[in-house]
DNA sequence: CAAATCCCAGTAAACCTTTACCGCAAATGT
DNA sequence: ACATTTGCGGTAAAGGTTTACTGGGATTTG
């Protein structure tokens, strides 16, 4: 069921099948519709190694996450693999636990595969490695920050949009005491995150506590931790923002079960906005930034690469703040409001005497 | 930098670069020892495309899930594609959300790329699609239920037992009025969870009731609107089991939101014991399929139809309970246990006299 | 009417590897 | 010393496709 049981059936010969199936306009449209004919009467596929080896094509893209157990991954991978099929591209995916070991064996894989392209979602990369793919000349994507080589793009997140906002949200609440939850520093993300934050107070005029920031580990357990942490300190935060969701879940956890009210007694906002974020109770106040903006970006920067058009070096993923239940007024704003306005209609009732 | 590359260097053919990388003992130790020094040197990888063109073995499995955002399906993914590294195997994903064109899509593309063999997580699959891979031979594994037929096996997940573990813990803290929340019954899996629920409530002696069964669709607002429709009866469940955990979360929130407590007023219980179903607050009672058994058994069942080993038909895969803090004493039990030991106290006090 | 041009289909080489088969050399047996 | 076996490396075919090149027939031009 090859190539040539098609010719045979359609009385062409194999190259004119081949050209019919790569719609190559120099073959007779009596004869394509021959081809097409004996195509669908065989239910004939061409072999996808075969062509790839000739053509030296192999239209594979590889994608590396970190572990599409955390939550956030999936999107990514739903969205890149949606793009990657419209383009006629198929997904190989690879994860690594971030351990540098899985990562190699991950590059391994990409390069026995011969994918066109590679997207690394996950932390850095080490130069033996990355050798071996620009050796092979294989198009590289990179999230927040990659070497300036030929064909190496990165996708640069804006964390400080989404931050900014998100720490405005809470200063417009009243909040003037912010902890935060960073990820894993050796993390870039987790330390652009950090940064963000920090540039974000200065701006709203809140000054920064060195002591209010804590490095967790960007899981729930980390957040339970940190969460604990912070409960030590004589005088609580009004509002934590962490680094990622499941941080702020941890600490969420931590505080229902030492009595405390989210966001009663603490506001608290998370980062990536993942599905659960949404399905906690109280709901998560989060920033968001889009997968499948990522996704899309990432699968159009290696297209480019691979398409000859002119590639661009950077992509810009924007974030925002996606404001839920998990948000709201400092503890004790209300009794200070009653006082405020009993206040004001002593001082009213004095002027009006 | 192929393989006549490497045998040049190595000053050996072809045939024995080939030999070496295979492993086939017939070869001279030191001429291997050349030939690998030789790989070293050039830091070569063999094509994978042109081995699996001339072996007929493209050494890929396919994995064909409903939806990858559905955080039961990445820890499914994980585990699969960990043995399938394992065992010398890559994994192609596709996901179908539940739309048999996209089914259509993800089968032709298994079979473009010469899947060895493909795992099929998701509802059944057409007849025409069977056929197109069983015309080709390709081994499949179905959850479940699958057609009896030579290359195909079945892994059948036993819902009964930890459903009935779930309804005998129920029973135990002395629920009787139970519902449950169905998925959507045209999938098979759904169906047999609701089987094994009716089951599992005669055995423990509490009546079917079919009012107390409401159909809904495995997602979160499906459990909204399923709570809601409970909520309108006049004499409320004191337990509720849910078909999936996305669903007992749905529940869970309806519930909170109408002021009701979880497990003070109505427990839950949910089904699959996916990650976040410990997030919750409170954490999620559930019943948990083990997702890297689902993996191992689904991956050691195609590698036994590949590598000549006589195949099983059927894996059972086994489901536990998993008690968290949503399931609790049922409302009313705390009064009336005041009101027996009190009534024991007095008909002690009268014995006494 | 002959020559030139053009269109398009067919032939064959190439892609890189595996593997059946051949043959050489050394070892063993008589 | 010769015949037979054994061990092992090399040669070449095969796998299914793409594509450069070739060439035949039709159409146009002089």
């Amino acid at each position: 069921m090859d190539i040539h049981a098609v010719a045979k059936l359609a009385h062409v010969s194999i190259a004119t099948v081949s050209r019919t199936i790569n719609h190559i306009p120099t073959v007779n449209p009596k004869m394509a519709k021959r081809v097409w004919e004996a195509i669908r009467e065989l239910d004939y596929f061409p072999n996808t190694q075969a062509r790839a080896l000739v053509s030296g094509r192999s239209r594979l893209l590889g994608l590396i996450v970190s572990e599409i157990t955390n939550p956030f991954f999936p999107e990514l991978i739903q969205g890149f693999e949606e793009v990657a099929v419209e383009n006629g591209y198929e997904v190989l995916i690879g994860s690594t636990n971030y351990d540098p070991e899985r990562m190699k064996s991950c590059i391994r894989r990409m390069v026995e595969r011969n994918a066109e392209g590679v997207a690394v979602m996950t932390f850095g990369i080490e130069q033996p490695l990355l050798d071996q793919l620009a050796d092979r000349k294989i198009p590289l994507v990179f999230v927040d920050v990659a070497p300036n080589r030929p064909g190496m793009s990165v996708l640069r997140v804006d964390y400080h949009h989404g931050i900014r906002q998100g720490v405005q949200h809470l200063a417009a609440l009243g909040h003037r005491s912010i902890a935060f939850v960073a990820g894993p520093l050796r993390l870039h993300s987790a330390q652009s995150r950090l940064a963000a934050f920090k540039k974000a107070l200065q701006e709203c005029g809140i000054p920064v506590e060195e002591k209010r920031i804590i490095e967790g580990d960007h899981t729930m357990e980390g957040g339970l931790a940190a969460a604990a942490r912070i409960l030590e300190h004589k005088n609580l935060p009004t509002a934590i923002m962490c680094s990622n969701d499941m941080l702020a879940i941890g600490v969420l956890h931590k505080l229902s079960r030492s009595g405390l009210q989210v966001p009663g007694d603490v506001s608290i906002i998370g980062f990536d906005d993942i599905h659960m974020a949404e399905m906690m109770i109280p709901s998560l106040t989060s920033i968001q930034m889009s997968r499948s903006d990522l996704a899309r970006a990432a699968v159009s920067a290696l297209r480019t690469h691979l398409e000859g058009s002119t590639p661009k070096r950077e992509y810009t993923i924007d974030t925002h703040l996606v404001v839920r239940e998990s948000t709201g007024f400092p503890r004790g704003t209300m009794t200070r409001l009653r006082k405020f306005t009993a206040k004001r209609a002593e001082s009213a009732a004095e002027s009006t005497q």
